[in-house]
DNA sequence: GCCGTTTTCGGCCCGACTGTTTTCAGTCG
């Protein structure tokens, strides 16, 4: 039966935000807005859907929602709406509510445009206001000027070219544009050094705006120099500690700058998040001391640190990986000294899921091998697409595989340093069947079973087709298992718990795939993953050899995932590797 | 409204920048 109440993620941060607006404009209680906030904060760094949550019963272990508002949510997914979100609300005018995604305009602004210009509805209320601000009607409000009504014209115009709602960088992309940013600014004369931080330093899946943070003695100059990069097409902010532009590709970029001896209270302040950060803060108020971007206030002096490390050692915390710094349990493990040890990419010591011109790859089969080798991994598994029964027939498939059988054995005869092995990328069926025959799959090394088609399968059909494919004795590894590319296609709708449990029944490898796009499993799951025992692989999909450097992404997952290196099975030496993807048969 | 190695009350992160103001409110990160 379909759900009609099942708000995504987004869905549900623009009602909260909503509500937080009305609660600013009606003057709540300044803690609960806050809280709000808190929890609107949480839901936005999330990986997982609220949704998920919720029917697990598990929304009090998003930090900031608590007892108030898992009623509440309870509430809007069992009935649409929530009550005492309608009261808050209520006396408002509803074009407000359309006004507080445009930049510069906040809660207080919203509404006193709405309540002036009678913004009754929200289908026109941008509408209006745009043509208020075009007629000069805007600045002769108080409270408002010219500028105001430039500014609030330009945001009107903005979001209208950016309708379709901007969507965030990959990671890679993000890493290209601010690596051409810390060149260019390399050549100013002042500046000691640049260092990109926020959601880009934690390795996020995805990035919004571009942080940096670049030291110097002249702050001016480094800032005057950044305002003359060429991809800038307009300037949001300038100070002479900070600036804020927008790129001609639409990335904005934020810049602060510090002193040396400050730098390091500035890498901590900007690397964030967000939650990680407040929660620092507090946590260090119990000491009596204060945080902020320039050091921290104690006994009524500011101590400055020059690095992180003496940062967190002056609130007696060890260093907190950059990856893990969301707002989760990470300053009560430092504070425990329990961090885990992340896994790194040099732990690696192979990839199995690569592709060859045997199905839809770029290279050879010796090419990846060589390329491997060069990475100086100790096996690679070659995992191709099944050929297909259906069209190619049922004796052409054998003859196919054992011919790269037969090349296989060739390269590992040939050479000794790296191990090849033959797996392949075996589709899930939509009648919950896989593509390959048992009797063909036994022949194989490992097998990584994949969703490629019907993804729009309802959440039980699709469960059931996932644990059935886990279930079959010869499946090793569960590639891609959620199926998203980040900005192009949604998750498939499966029920975790339950698949987590057919893998740890079958003892069966989720894959953390390091492709770019994919970046699948997302953190949260691979998080839940372990905490539920489950084997865990990071391979790269390489569809060429250039693709077999996507590793690093994939560690990234696994990193913010808390993955140590004995919970991925590729940073096994190969013959333990071998134990465990032992085929069944 | 959230949260807890000083738990169920009494606290709750910090500062830059901007525009419209003569000292600050609003917005943003």
């Amino acid at each position: 039966m379909p759900d009609i109440h099942r708000f995504t993620n987004k869905e549900l941060i623009q009602i909260l935000k909503e509500v937080l607006a009305a609660m600013e404009v009606k003057g709540f209680n300044f803690f609960r807005i806050r809280a709000y906030q808190n929890a609107i904060g949480a839901i936005e760094s999330l990986t997982s859907s609220v949704y998920d949550y919720w029917q697990n019963k598990r929304l009090d272990e998003i930090p900031g929602v608590g007892e108030g508002l898992s009623t509440h949510l309870n509430e809007l997914f069992t009935t649409g709406s929530v009550k005492e979100f309608q009261m808050i609300k209520s006396g408002l005018p509803e074009g407000m509510f359309s006004l507080i995604g445009l930049r510069s305009i906040g809660a207080k602004r919203a509404f006193k445009l709405a309540k002036h210009f009678s913004l009754n509805s929200r289908t026109d209320a941008v509408e209006k206001l745009k043509s208020a601000a075009e007629n000069g009607l805007i600045r002769q409000m108080e409270g408002f000027g010219e500028k105001s009504e430039k500014e609030i014209l330009n945001a009107i115009n903005d979001e209208k070219m950016t309708k379709n709602e901007k969507p965030r960088l990959l990671l890679i992309k993000a890493e290209e544009i601010a690596n051409r940013i810390c060149e260019y600014m390399r050549r100013c004369p002042d500046l000691v050094d640049i260092t990109p931080l926020g959601s880009l330093r934690r390795r996020q899946s995805t990035v919004g705006d571009l942080d940096l943070a670049a030291v110097s003695e002249n702050t001016q100059s480094v800032i005057d120099f950044f305002l003359k990069y060429l991809e800038i097409e307009e300037v949001l902010v300038k100070g002479d500690k900070k600036a804020a532009v927008v790129l001609t590709n639409d990335t904005q970029v934020d810049l602060r700058v510090s002193t040396p001896k400050a730098y390091g209270a500035m890498v901590q302040y900007g690397t964030g998040n967000k939650q990680h950060n407040v929660l620092l803060r507090t946590y260090a108020l119990e000491q009596g001391k204060s945080l902020s971007e320039y050091g921290i206030k104690y006994q009524g002096k500011l101590h400055e640190f020059p690095d992180e490390e003496s940062f967190y050692a002056f609130i007696g915390l060890p260093l907190i990986p950059a990856e893990l710094r969301q707002g989760k349990n990470e300053i009560d493990l430092a504070q425990k000294k329990k961090l885990p040890t992340l896994v790194t990419l040099k732990d690696i010591r192979g990839d199995l899921h690569t592709h060859t011109i045997a199905s839809d790859g770029v290279n050879t089969l010796a090419e990846m091998v060589m390329a491997a080798k060069e990475i100086g991994y100790e096996y690679i598994g070659i995992a191709d697409h099944a050929p297909s029964i259906q069209s190619r027939g049922y004796e052409e498939v054998v003859e196919i595989i054992e011919k790269q059988r037969k090349a296989i054995d060739a390269m590992n005869s040939a050479q000794k340093e790296i191990k090849v092995l033959l797996g392949y990328e075996v589709n899930i069926l939509a009648d919950c069947t896989l593509a390959l025959p048992d009797e063909l799959l036994k022949k194989l090394d490992y097998v990584i079973a994949s969703v490629h088609t019907a993804f729009n399968q309802d959440r039980e059909n699709m469960t059931e087709r996932v644990v059935k494919a886990l279930e079959n004795p010869y499946v090793t590894i569960l590639g891609h298992p959620s199926g998203r590319l980040i900005n192009e296609r949604t998750p498939i709708d499966v029920d975790w718990h339950r698949v987590f449990s057919a893998a740890l029944d079958n003892n069966k490898v989720l894959e953390i795939n390091g492709h770019p796009s994919r970046l699948d499993l997302g953190e949260d799951l691979v998080l839940d993953a372990i905490k539920r025992g489950l084997k865990l692989i990071v391979n790269t999909d390489a569809h060429d050899t250039s693709g077999l450097n996507y590793m690093k992404y994939g560690v990234d997952v696994a990193r913010r995932g808390f993955c140590e290196k004995k919970h991925l099975i590729n940073t096994l030496p190969l013959n333990e590797l071998l134990k465990e993807i032992k085929l069944g048969g």
